[in-house]
RNA sequence: GGCCCCAUGGUCAAGCGGUUAAGACAUCGCCCUUUCACGGCGGUAACCCGAGUUCGAGUCUCGGUGGGGUCACCA
């Protein structure tokens, strides 16, 4: 022990990872960055139920994108593996047998019935400690017989198991309230539990980050590397994230998990970014922040204990924000894939369109929606014309696509400036308002109540054939 | 139900015995503007309830209520 920090994430490869997940991963990851300590990754397979096919994979894909590089791990290697659990399959079994020698655990024989029939009223069971005192020659003659068993925790009677959480400090648990849980299952593969803890030992783990649903069951691991004579590391133990007010964000209703955000037009650095800020405040109250200004104000005192709610309209917000830091060259690069979606012939100017684009769209994902005017236009509800500031109605609106149409289509040079001189000088000549003639024109340029730019704009964009084309259908329309 | 934990605006949250109870998102209004945005300015909005302790309580203690977790050969 060289007090080197160490702390490792222990994902289960069953499905996708989802927000709460990562954001365990995370604090893992600022905890041992902030202290220039070592991040493991762990994959915990020990129940093979439930294990998804490429899930694992998913957690390494994950990780590099959201930027959480990791000192040890199944694909990085390192000198305490192996480091996927069903590897380790051996080590669990030679450490459950030297646990019974030690006096912490024991045998036990009892059937599935005989357990069933343990069933509490309220779908609680607790272990009978039927097979605790077995004596020595009675296990070793069953054993040599073959029977089936697991071998359980022997928790002592009559004490208070008790540690100070980072977080939540002081927990205590009384022994009588603690069940001789299953260490070894019968088909010799560990329980979560004992596979955590016997991992986190060999590994060298001295902080044990995860989600409070291990709060009140920590005591009953402590007895463990008590009784093997170990020494218990640090825990920080997370509030859940919630879906609402009562209900946990989960894998098995689909919720966010970080992948789908990603491919919904999130960028990958605010998201992780949003996701530090639930649960934890950095001592300068700032909310934007690189993983680098996170690493270095990651605290403890900022952790909340209380449970919070994941809040898409937020993380929208600070996802635009990231997006509006860019330059115009990094947003075009990760726009034009979002923009060939409504334009995917490249009929129209992309470049322009993504300049459009920066400082509207929140989500990338929102840009197809908002341009997809580009490719479709037709027949449109003449209300839009209407707006009582700017005095518009339809009939104003008949003499604006006039007026506009007369103006541009005799131009040379098809740009913002160009256009917008010759229209205003239409609209004087006519004893209009400059405003209401491009308000006019942009609609019916669009078809929009609302666009990604001005009259000049969506011009630019369209180009000058298509927008005397949109000005004649709109003409037309109108005098319907 | 037993045990453990939690409780500041709609949401994230600061606060750690004395504050006009921050800030952000959302929302509303105004300004800017050729629309929509961006941006700027401003508004509405909170200490779950009840007892204590204290000169003084969002902050400490206890009780209640509400919520979460856990009680598996799942992790």
């Amino acid at each position: 022990m060289d007090g080197t920090v160490r702390t490792r994430f222990a994902p289960s490869p069953t499905g996708f990872m989802h927000i709460g997940n990562l954001r365990t991963g995370l604090y893992a990851y600022l905890f041992a960055r902030h202290n220039g300590g070592r991040f493991i990754l762990r994959i915990e397979d020990t129940d093979r139920e439930r294990m998804v096919e490429g899930a694992e994979d998913m957690v390494y894909r994950t990780l590099a994108t959201a930027g959480m590089d990791y000192d040890e791990g199944p694909d990085k290697g390192g000198e305490y593996g192996p480091y996927v659990q069903s590897e380790r399959a051996g080590i669990y079994r030679e450490y459950a047998e030297k646990l019974v020698e030690l006096g912490g655990a024991y045998y036990c024989f009892c059937t599935k019935e005989r357990l069933e029939s343990l069933h509490g009223e309220n779908g609680t069971h607790t272990y009978d400690r039927h097979c605790r005192d077995l004596s020595r020659e009675e296990v070793r003659a069953r054993l040599a017989a073959g029977e089936p068993y697991v071998i359980r925790q022997k928790v002592p009677d009559g004490v208070v198991s008790s540690y100070r959480d980072m977080v939540f400090g002081e927990i205590s648990v009384a022994s009588e309230d603690i069940e001789d849980g299953v260490l070894l299952k019968s088909d010799g593969m560990p329980t979560y539990n004992f596979a955590n803890v016997v991992d986190d030992h060999l590994m060298g783990i001295t902080h044990v980050i995860r989600g409070t649903e291990y709060l009140s069951s920590t005591p009953k691991y402590n007895l463990i590397y008590d009784a093997f004579g170990w020494e218990r590391p640090q825990y920080m133990h997370l509030p859940p994230i919630m879906k609402d007010a009562s209900r946990k964000l989960s894998k098995r209703y689909g919720d966010a998990n970080f992948e789908d955000f990603v491919s919904k037009g999130y960028l990958p650095e605010a998201v992780v970014n949003y996701v530090a800020l639930l649960g934890w405040c950095p001592k300068n109250n700032a909310e934007k922040m690189t993983m680098k200004e996170m690493i270095e104000q990651f605290d403890v005192d900022g952790i909340s204990v209380s449970s919070s709610i994941f809040d898409e309209a937020k993380m929208r917000w600070l996802n635009g924000e990231y997006l509006k830091a860019m330059s115009e060259e990094e947003f075009f690069s990760v726009s034009a894939p979002w923009i060939a979606k409504a334009d995917p012939d490249g009929r129209f100017d992309q470049r322009e369109i993504s300049r459009l684009m920066q400082t509207r769209a929140d989500v990338l994902g929102d840009i197809p929606e908002k341009i997809a005017f580009l490719n479709e236009f037709g027949r449109y509800d003449l209300g839009m014309y209407e707006h009582k500031k700017m005095k518009m109605d339809v009939e104003v609106a008949k003499r604006a696509v006039k007026v506009a149409i007369s103006a541009v289509e005799g131009l040379d040079v098809w740009t913002e400036d160009s256009i917008r001189t010759a229209v205003c000088l239409a609209a004087e000549k006519e004893g209009m308002k400059s405003g209401q003639v491009m308000f006019g024109m942009r609609v019916a340029l669009t078809g929009q109540p609302s666009t990604p730019g001005g009259a000049m704009e969506m011009a630019v964009v369209l180009g000058k054939d298509e927008s005397l084309r949109r000005l004649r259908f709109s003409d037309a329309l109108l005098r319907e």
